[in-house]
This record gives C-alpha cells, structure tokens and sequence, in this order.
RNA sequence: GGUGUGGUAGUUCAGUUGGUUAGAAUACCUGCCUGUCACGCAGGGGGUCGCGGGUUCGAGUCCCGUCCAUACCGCCA
C-alpha cells in the first residue's frame, strides 16, 4: 500500500493512529542522533522522525535520502514536543517504521519552495518541478474552482455545453489565424479558432437558446504578459435576448465568482459610455480604483502665446493628489516617462499647487496667475496637488494621459490588488476607420448590430454610429466581451457593404452564416471572457502565464517540449508542401 | 518590425575609473551536532563572464555585430 493519507491531513486527533504516507522529501535536517525529514505531497507538508537511538537502521536510511527523492514510510503519528504552528500538521509527528525509497532524484536545478530561487526561464523549462511548487499549484486549483463554479452557475440558468470544432476555416479579418496544413485535400488549410463565434451563432439558429463553453481559443499575434497564443474562453451565447439581460446575466456570473471564490460581494456594477471611457479616463478599459480623471483645459489655455497649447487640438490633465512636493528630479523622470517612444508624447507641463497656496508652473512665464488659477480651479485641485498637462491631437493625448494616470496610481500605491472595481463599457462604435486604407474594420467583429437609432447613420456618418457591444473591465483589465448580434441577413449585408466585402466575398467567407440567417435566426447575443485573466485578476498576478500549466514564453515557444519544431521531409511531402528557404 | 532592460558558479545576483588569483548568498559534497522546521557550526568542490569580432600593454568592464530572455509599442475584429 502506498498510502492511508495524505501529507495534510494528519493532526493531534491521529495520535497513535497507523499510517502510510507517499511524498517527495522536501528538506532534510539532520540534527546529529536525529533526523527530521519534511515530506511533501499535493496536500501538504508531513514531519518524519528518526532517531538513532530507538532506530539505527531506519534513521542510516533516511540520511541517505536526497531532495525530491519519491517514498513511501510507514509508521505512527504522534504528538511533537516542540511543535510548528504555521502548517496544519505541525503538531504531530510520523515515527516511521519502514522507509521504501520509490525513486531516487537528480538535484533539481532550482529550489522546490514558495521563494524558489529559480528565474523565470529555467521554471518554464522545468515547469514539472516547478508546478510542485505550493504557490503555483494554488494558482492552478483557483483556476480549477473558477471553471467548477462557471459551470454550476450556468448550468442552473439553464445553459448548455457544447463543443465546437477547433479546425475550422480561416477568416482575414481579426487577428491572424494559426493554420493546419490539410493531408487529405493537397493545398487547403485548416485555420484555428480565434473564438467559437460562427459556430454559437449558429447553435442559436439551432435553438439552443443559452449556449456556454469553456474553450482553447488561439491567435498567431505577438504576446504579452497577458497574452498567449493560446488562452482559454469562457464562451455564451443567449437567444432572446438584450443588452441589458446579458450584462444582468454575466455581472450575475461574475459576482458569484468573486462570492464563491474570493469571498468578496462586489456591488452592481457602474455603466460608462465607450465616449466617457475616452474623455474621463482616456482609456476603453478604465481602472477606477481611484479617481484622477482626466480634465479638458483647451478652453483655458488659448490666447496667451504659447504656442504649443495653442496649436494643438487638445490639452488635458490629470490632478494628482499630494505631489505638489515633487523634485524637478522627479518632474523630469516623468517627462521621461511620457516621451518615452511607448507611451509618445513631446513633453511635460506641470503646475505644482504648493501647501502655502502659491502655483508654480513650468509655463508661468506665459500665464498669468489668474490663469494658473482657473486651471487649478478646473482640476478641483488643493494645495499640495500637483497638476501634470499634456498637449496634442484629442485621442493620441488621452492615451498618453492615460498612460500616465496608471503610471502616477502604480507611484502612489493606489493599485490595490485586494480591491475589486468593477464595470461595463458600453456603446462601443460599431466601426473603426484605417486612415491609411481609408477604409472601415469592425471595431468588435463584422456581426454585431448598430444601434437601433443609429442606423440612419450607416449611409451618412458611419464612423459615428455606435454598436450594441460592451466590455466587462475589473481594475484596468479588459475580462470580457460581447455584443448583441445581427440575426437579419439584410442588415448583415448592409454592415458588409459598408465594411468593403464585396457580396460575392461575403459570400465566400460566411456564406453559411448568411444561408443559416434565413431559416429563422432567433435574436441573440452573448459575450466571452478571458478565463486566464480572470483568473490572474483573482490571483493578483502579474503575468497570466502563472495560472497556466504549460504556458509559452515570450517567443511562442515551450521550452520544456521545445516547440515548435521542424518537421520531417516526409512529413512535409504528405502535406504536399516546401519551405520556402532552408532553416538553419 | 521597433524601443528599453538583462545575460557572470547548479541557481539568484554583486563586480567601482579597463589593472593581482572574478566574489556573496543559496544549492551541492564532507564532518560535527538529539527537537529542528529558512536549524546551526566547520570545511570543500564548482566559472567558455551568452556567442563572434574589434580597441588596448591589458576587457566581465569600452565599441560593433549577433543570439537568447523579458517589458512595452506596432499587432491582438
């Protein structure tokens, strides 16, 4: 037998209970005359105790074993003298009787604990040793209980699971597709779902009224830390249904996650316009933790030669609390920080409202002190608050306003991890122009519906109309997504006509979506959330790399399987394909 | 594709202005230690300073190239 319990269970209600134990040795400490071996499972941590007195033979054994070496030890629990009130089972002991060495171990090559003192790279090459670690294996079992209680939650409303296939077709718009050579049919290829969209549109057609899965989802773009090219959906969908039912359905889930889960009751969830989103926070995915929002300041800057302000479409503000006392050493590492390529910007006004009442602004010498203190006034600031501007084109200037209200919360501490803010942004435009093509893209994807009393504005200002599309953001991070669809095949070929397919392309690329169209399509909508980033949200992690098991690094790669990898010529000729130039 | 940061012992890092034999911690090995739980003490082994080139009497350190990692921008309907 390889075990009667687990490594986290025993404690003082055992004492003098017979047992067996199987684990990996955590750390040994030999005491001289006694040896103390920690013995680690999924569980926990168990204390084993040899001495030498009351076993020659048993405690020679244990000095030989090695860090993460498998066994299995019989033997008695009973109570410590000196106990470890930090683990569950720190007040007993196992004197064993038997020890059976399962596998011996090489030395691992980081250590297998909370604080391993392993990088990031060898982790991931070692990701086996590394998910034996108890700080990554709680991330994966939160992960686990968030997709239980997804399921349970829908499930009581009546939603139903199903798969949809992953080698589909691939479409041009969106991101690009991952594609699968096919064997069979010479020169065709497979692409991979970037999201199950066509086909939960067409299980409404079917009837299925509340659809829901759990699902790979995978996009050949670059990563990030929050992006993998491979990431997991929570993907509905809801027949019979309007905006307003899917946000009260979904804010629904995601309260009882943070309930079940977390412990925390999250309030209903505030509403903010796409247009407000912009103008508030200069940002789709605003974190409204704190508040710092952005202040317009055209108006009160004009007129008075300075021909930056002047010139430009846009100034704003942001009025951040208490930092009037900022150095010039630190007003210029800001500077730095907005004109640095990534967030862009040409420079950095401040206007420092000191504690004593008086403002110092680096552009004084063009404003009198009237004006510094309307714009002082127009921040709602107070003394010792410091007011940092910047100028430019409206949307550009939001961005980096933006940028630079989350870079001054992350100096203040104002993003607490523990702190929840939830919302939606709704109203999304239906539509977003590329200057350069000059031409349209769906800002959500090709089937979402206007507005209702924007569809006039699809033949006169299509750049104005607004789509029935929402976000759910918790704390800065976009978690989900969705909008209510088009169910009537003439308004579909109405959007893509404006967005540039021609019938006969539309026709090409979803057709069956159209032909499915005019059977009956219910109205429906639904919305898919990022199950890694809900989960890392949940975690506080920085990276929703540490809540998947097997993730990519910042390349595409696995370097624990080292994928991917080049295929054999063989294999290349089934396919029916060459490579273009030889790899090296 | 671009910008920044990094690459030195098994591992995480330090290494000043270019100058003697490249250090610390941890891990590993040996010995001592009977109540440890980040055990302690003593000792030991361990280095292609990512790779290639250049400057120099002399390069871990400076320059150029390159590879890898990472954060971000582009990209991600």
């Amino acid at each position: 037998m390889y075990r009667t319990n687990t490594c986290g269970e025993l404690n003082l209600s055992h004492v003098d209970s017979k047992i067996v134990l199987s684990g990996w040795v955590s750390k040994v400490r030999k005491m001289g005359g006694m040896t103390f071996i920690d013995l680690r499972d999924r569980y926990g941590i168990t204390q084993l105790s040899f001495d030498q007195e009351v076993n020659a033979d048993l405690y020679n054994q244990a000095n030989k074993l090695g860090r993460e070496w498998v066994i299995t030890v019989e033997g008695v629990v009973k109570e410590r003298s000196s106990k470890n009130l930090n683990i569950p089972t720190g007040e007993i002991e196992i004197i064993a009787s038997k020890l059976t060495v399962l596998n011996e171990s090489k030395t691992p090559p980081f250590t297998i604990e909370t604080n391993t003192d392993g990088g990031d790279d060898l982790r991931m090459k070692y990701r086996y040793l590394d998910l034996r670690r108890n700080i990554v294996r709680k991330n994966l079992e939160l992960r686990h209980k968030m997709t239980i209680e997804t399921r349970r939650y829908l499930d009581e409303l009546n939603f139903l699971e199903v798969e949809t296939p992953v080698l589909i077709g691939s479409t041009p718009e969106g991101a690009r597709d991952f594609v699968v050579p096919s064997r069979m049919n010479q020169g065709e290829f497979y692409a991979l779902p970037q999201s199950p969209q066509l086909f939960k549109q067409l299980l409404m057609v079917s009837g299925f009224d509340r659809y829901f899965q759990i699902v790979k989802c995978f996009r050949d773009e670059d990563l990030r830390a929050d992006r993998q090219p491979e990431f997991t959906q929570i993907d509905c969908e809801m027949s019979f249904v309007e905006q307003e039912d899917i946000l009260n359905t979904f804010e629904g889930l995601t309260k009882h996650l943070f309930k079940t889960l977390k412990g925390v009751e999250i309030p209903d969830f505030p509403r903010i316009s796409y247009a407000d989103a912009m103008k508030y926070y200069g940002s789709d995915k605003p974190d409204i933790r704190f508040d710092m929002k952005l202040v317009e300041m055209k108006d009160l800057t004009v007129d008075r030669n300075f021909a930056v302000f002047d010139s430009v479409e846009y100034v704003g503000a942001i009025c951040v609390e208490g930092c009037a006392v900022y150095t010039r050493r630190q007003l210029d590492d800001l500077t730095k920080f907005v004109k640095r390529p990534q967030v862009g910007a040409k420079g950095l006004i401040y206007l420092r409202y000191n504690e004593d009442g008086t403002l110092k602004s680096s552009v004084d010498k063009f404003y009198p002190e009237d004006d510094l203190k309307l714009w002082a006034k127009r921040c709602n600031a107070k003394p010792g608050d410091l007011i940092l501007i910047l100028a430019g084109e409206t949307e550009e200037t939001q961005n980096q306003l933006s940028n630079l209200r989350l870079e001054m919360a992350s100096q203040l501490g104002l993003k607490d991890k523990n702190d929840y803010k939830c919302l939606w942004v709704v109203d999304f435009p239906l539509l977003e122009k590329d200057e350069e093509l000059d031409r349209f893209f769906a800002k959500h994807h090709p089937f979402t519906s206007p507005k209702h009393e924007d569809i006039p504005l699809l033949d006169t200002n299509p750049a104005e109309v607004r789509a029935n599309a929402y976000d759910m953001v918790i704390n800065g991070v976009e978690v989900g997504g969705g909008s209510i669809r088009i169910h009537d095949s003439e308004m579909q070929n109405k959007i893509f006509s404006v967005l540039g397919f021609s019938h006969q392309l539309a026709q090409e690329q979803f057709g069956f979506l159209m032909d499915a169209f005019q059977y009956g399509a219910p109205p429906h909508g639904g919305i898919a959330f990022g199950l890694d980033r809900l989960v890392s949200l949940f975690l506080g992690l920085d990276s929703i790399r540490d809540c998947i098991a097997f993730p990519k690094n910042n390349s595409g790669r696995d370097t624990m399987i080292d994928a991917p990898s080049r295929i054999e010529e063989e294999q290349l000729d089934e396919l029916g394909l060459s490579l273009k130039k030889p790899t090296k």
